[in-house]
RNA sequence: GCCGGAGUGGUGGAAUGGUAUACACGCUCGACUUAAGAUCGAGUGCCGCAAGGCGUGUGGGUUCGAGUCCCACCUCCGGCACCA
């Protein structure tokens, strides 16, 4: 028997491919197109690991299928080879980082080669190539133009490791991502790209994205949009100076009880003069500027100073408040200064706590049951009510009287209604006494109102509850006797503490279990009715936040966490920043016919940690005429960070060889958006919300057609070594490709990688199991000596055939290749049982396992006489009536435990299936004896006796 | 803390509210072998001699029927985290 030899056929139609140009992109507009993309590598000295290829090997598969389903293909590959990592590698390898990445790319190539994959090499890029980065710098002249590129000089993130200046990006808990080195704030002059004015579109069409949710919810999260209102706090003392705040909670103003400055900003030394404690202060500033992030995140405790001598006037009150200086104010967010509302802010509370500030409420709570039961139903009015609820404590226990409802599976406090005229009080008291029982009362404490919305059960209703609340104790345990008809409502239990907070169904009830351990006082920060604050008394907070506002003349205003794109690093291997300062015309664009500004060659290309680049050593390159005036010039010696070739070259790979324009628009406009870009989720808030930028600002210039440029994205899924850990060459835990491609072959490699598990999720590598996909193929290559012409096409092959069709072409499609490959195992299983297979459908299994495992399929395809490849074959259609199967077993189960079987025909009418199976000889025994009182046809699938 | 995702045999994992554990690994037994490996065949959730019972993180609920829907809780993974 001939024997399965991976090794020769796998090179052999490796050579046999690209010798023919089969993977070379069509370009006939006339057909439908799918661009399928992976991430592409950032090309580092370790080479690959069996982590990377499975995103690979996936993107093959779906673009195979499309191919062979009449699209045309665009599935490229390139390398992302600027910036920090490649440029470390070459220094620590003491070459020069062209040399080194060369040298990387040329081994992730051959690394890649060996799978079979199906990229056109032809469109190959590299963004260290001076004619791709001549486009990534011409995007930046016209950033640049419209004045969404601007220097700066703020204090940034700035690495004493790597010595450059980082984007917030870069930054993982206050460290350097790349080195791990805890970063410091530098002044450094810089380029900064405008990204926060595309913020909102950036959230806004994410909705429109076909990308896994978590993946959304990250660059939601990142951007950090908060709708809130400027407010201005004039300080004390008619001096004209005022500090500006940004608050989410202006309906919160007359709340505002102190001001917190961040330490470092500016009015801090403004105001020095008046500052009767400035050593103090100036000290706590010291303090705060030498912490990290870091220790500013890891010690939770709030410190502080107060500015002593200066107060502010808050708008609303016109009473003046302290000021202080805090950590932890942020100075890059809002205005650096807040209004600090201690009891509607956990932080501001815990902060007023310490330093015993005062705190003054100013919302009531409102709580929406949000979850069953009592979810508030949509679009129902709401039932206004005032009622109380009564905290009743045991008289000599730790224990509180709970309700537990009996016609709803509620559990409360002892709650009633407010008849009209009656006090909150009194009505509490007689509640008690008419619920309970008990006698005698002892007011402890009253904790105001609390509102409660919910949908009311028994009364089928929305309810809207304003409840006073309040704490007694029971001085004794005389009590007299309960109405009967109260007893029908509820029992009557006593619970510690522990126990209530589990048994509490509302969350009104549970959040006045907090009031109770938290001595009555607890920041609430959720929405609810205005107090204490006049004229606004009894107005919800959504509309007090604009009416307070206006109110205080202060401005509506959006902010976000999302900072602008600290763009310029000042490190050698990256894209030169096509600039050139001129002493007379200030900062002028090189030319677009000047580009590319080429990286020149250096001897030395160390960073300098001065802040400037190597670059600017190089005076030869540095000095130049200045465009506009003729005059004495300087270039930009910063360069681009890693990110900025990759934020781009989905569409260079459109239109590669272009020299007139960064893509073609017609082409551009063919092969437009991605069909399905697949790649790690560890670029969700980096690569992928830059991309999404330069995108949105090309659209905008009218450089390309489409708002968006990724509409489908597959997040894949990690591979960990074998011990369960990340891979890395430290740990020893590293499984190279070439390793299990040698031994087992590319095409059950592949099978392996689709097979772990599903594509987004994680698993474990596992070398023991990869046997299973190697029989498999061994199986499909000695299946091929029972094919023959004359076999007898019998139904149960056909209807296997059709459901394996459907079934393969549905989870190709949607990503799910584990299935799929099982699909496939069940299709060869089948066929393994019969006498001779027919040669139609071995082919077809051929056809469907192509894309899978493309040597050894078109080595049988070849051996069966066919001499065209694969690749090209059309993908099998199937018969919908033909994956039925012409008689069915139907289960049939006696109050939902199955009992028999039935043999039928899937046309039989109900009633007679029904019969059937109460017939049924195995069933009797089971409802022999009982009453039938119901009888469950599930079509073709089960029949289901209710017996009692 | 907030948000997102997930808990199923010894293992990786399948299951439009309808036979839980497809497919595969591993393991057991048998065949072929001097032997080992490979291959082929049979078996493999747990308890029980059996009849049968119990089983998808835990506890409740809806339903004729729940891994799947609802509620509460526990655990794990990921994102954000003093963001006003």
């Amino acid at each position: 028997m001939r024997q399965y030899d991976h090794k020769k056929i796998e090179s052999k139609w490796q050579k046999r491919w690209a010798k023919d140009g089969l993977y070379k992109t069509e370009e006939d507009q006339a057909k439908p197109k799918a661009y399928v993309l992976d991430m592409f590598p950032y090309p580092s000295g370790e080479g690959l690991h069996v982590g990377h290829p499975k995103g690979y090997i996936a993107s093959d598969i779906y673009s195979r299928f499309k191919k062979m389903s009449g699209y045309n293909i665009l599935h490229p590959m390139g390398w992302d080879a600027f910036g920090l990592p490649a440029e470390n590698y070459a220094i620590k390898n003491k070459m020069h980082p062209k040399v080194a990445v060369e040298k990387n790319i040329a081994r992730f190539k051959e690394q890649l080669e060996k799978l079979g994959l199906n990229y056109d090499w032809e469109r190959e890029i590299n963004t260290t190539d001076p004619a791709y980065y001549k486009w990534t710098q011409w995007i930046f002249l016209q950033l640049f133009k419209k004045g969404l590129a601007y220097e700066s000089n703020e204090p940034i993130n700035w690495c004493p490791s790597c010595k450059t200046g980082l984007a917030f990006e870069d930054l993982e808990g206050g460290k350097c991502e790349r080195c791990g080195s805890d970063v410091e704030q530098r002044p450094i002059r810089q380029w900064v790209l405008k990204i926060r004015e595309y913020a909102d579109r950036l959230l806004e069409d994410l909705s429109e994205l076909e990308w896994p949710e978590h993946i959304k919810e990250s660059q939601r999260n990142w951007i950090g949009r908060s709708e809130g209102a400027l407010l201005r706090f004039e300080v004390a003392g008619g001096s004209e100076q005022y500090i500006e705040v940004f608050t989410t909670r202006p309906d919160t103003l007359f709340g505002a009880t102190y001001m917190v400055l961040a330490p470092e900003h500016s009015l801090v030394s403004d105001l020095q003069p008046k500052i009767s404690n400035w050593n103090e202060v100036q000290k706590y500033k010291e303090e705060a500027r030498k912490k990290t992030d870091l220790e500013r995140m890891e010690e939770r405790t709030k410190t502080g100073v107060e500015l002593k001598g200066v107060r502010a006037v808050n708008p609303a009150t016109k009473e003046e408040i302290p000021i202080w200086v805090a950590d932890y104010v942020l100075a890059h967010y809002g205005t650096g200064a807040i209004m600090a509302v201690p009891a509607h802010d956990e932080r501001d509370f815990a902060f007023a706590k310490k330093f015993g500030l005062p705190i003054q409420e100013v919302i009531e709570p409102v709580f929406t049951q949000s979850t069953e039961p009592g979810k508030v139903r949509d679009g129902l009015p709401f039932n206004h009510r005032d009622g109380i609820i009564a905290v009743v404590k045991h008289w000599s226990e730790d224990k509180y009287i709970a309700l537990k409802w009996k016609k709803v599976a509620w559990g409360t406090f002892l709650t009633g209604s407010i008849d009209a005229g009656d006090g909150a009080e009194d009505t509490a008291r007689k509640e008690i006494r008419e619920e309970t029982g008990y006698l005698n009362l002892k007011l402890l404490k009253n904790f105001g109102i609390v509102h409660g919305k919910f949908y009311h059960l028994p009364k089928q209703m929305n309810s809207f509850v304003h409840s006073s609340v309040f704490l007694f104790e029971l001085e004794d345990d005389a009590h007299e006797e309960i109405a009967p008809e109260e007893k029908e409502k509820h029992d009557i239990l006593w619970l510690t503490v522990d126990e209530l907070r589990t048994f509490l169904t509302p969350d009104s009830h549970k959040h006045i279990l907090e009031l109770l351990c938290g001595e009555g006082v607890c920041a609430y920060a959720g929405d609810g009715i205005l107090k204490n604050s006049p004229t606004f008394d009894g107005m919800p907070s959504e509309e007090a936040k604009w009416r307070i506002t206006e109110f205080a003349h202060g401005e509506k205003r959006v902010d976000y966490k999302l900072r602008d794109w600290v763009f310029s690093r000042q490190r050698y291997w990256g894209e030169p920043i096509p600039i050139i300062h001129c002493a007379k015309c200030g900062t002028v664009p090189v030319p677009e016919k000047d580009l590319p500004v080429v990286l020149p060659e250096v001897t030395s290309y160390e960073p300098t940690g001065t802040g400037e680049s190597p670059l600017a050593a190089i005076s030869e390159w540095v000095r130049v005429a200045c465009p506009k005036c003729g005059g004495e010039g300087k270039r930009e010696t910063n360069t681009m960070p890693q990110w900025a070739g990759s934020s781009w070259y989905y569409l260079r790979f459109i239109d590669p060889q272009n020299d007139k324009a960064l893509v073609d628009k017609k082409k551009e406009a063919y092969w437009s958006p991605i069909d399905l870009y697949e790649g790690g989720v560890e670029h969700a808030t980096r690569h992928l919300i830059y991309a999404r930028f330069w995108h949105k600002f090309l659209y905008d210039i009218g450089a390309v057609s489409y708002k968006e440029p990724f509409g489908r994205l597959k997040g894949v899924g990690l591979i960990y070594g074998e011990d369960g850990r990340k891979m890395s060459k430290r740990l020893g835990n590293v499984v190279n490709p070439d390793d299990v491609v040698a031994a087992y072959g590319a095409d059950t490699f592949r099978i392996y990688e689709m097979f772990m598990g599903p594509f987004e999720e994680s698993s474990m590598w596992n070398t023991k199991s990869i046997i299973g996909p190697r029989r498999f193929l061994e199986k499909v290559w000695r299946l091929e000596e029972k094919v023959s012409e004359k076999a007898l096409h019998d139904q149960g092959i056909e209807i296997l055939t059709h459901k394996t069709i459907k079934k393969v072409s549905a989870d190709i499609g949607a990503f799910r290749f584990n299935t799929a490959v099982s699909t496939l195992m069940v299709f060869v299983n089948g066929l393994e049982g019969v006498e001779a297979v027919p040669l139609a459908t071995y082919k077809i299994l051929l056809v469907l396992l192509h894309p899978f495992a493309p040597h050894m399929t078109e080595e049988l395809w070849h051996e069966l006489g066919n001499n065209n490849f694969l690749y090209r074959e059309a993908w099998p259609n199937f018969d919908e009536a033909k994956t039925k199967e012409g008689k069915i077993t139907v289960v049939i189960q006696v109050n939902g435990k199955v009992r028999g079987e039935l043999d039928i025909s899937p046309e039989e009418e109900e009633y007679a299936v029904k019969e059937q199976a109460l017939a049924h000889e195995s069933i009797k025994k089971w409802t022999s004896g009982k009453e039938v009182k119901k009888v469950i046809y599930v079509h073709g699938k089960l029949v289901n006796i209710v017996a009692v």
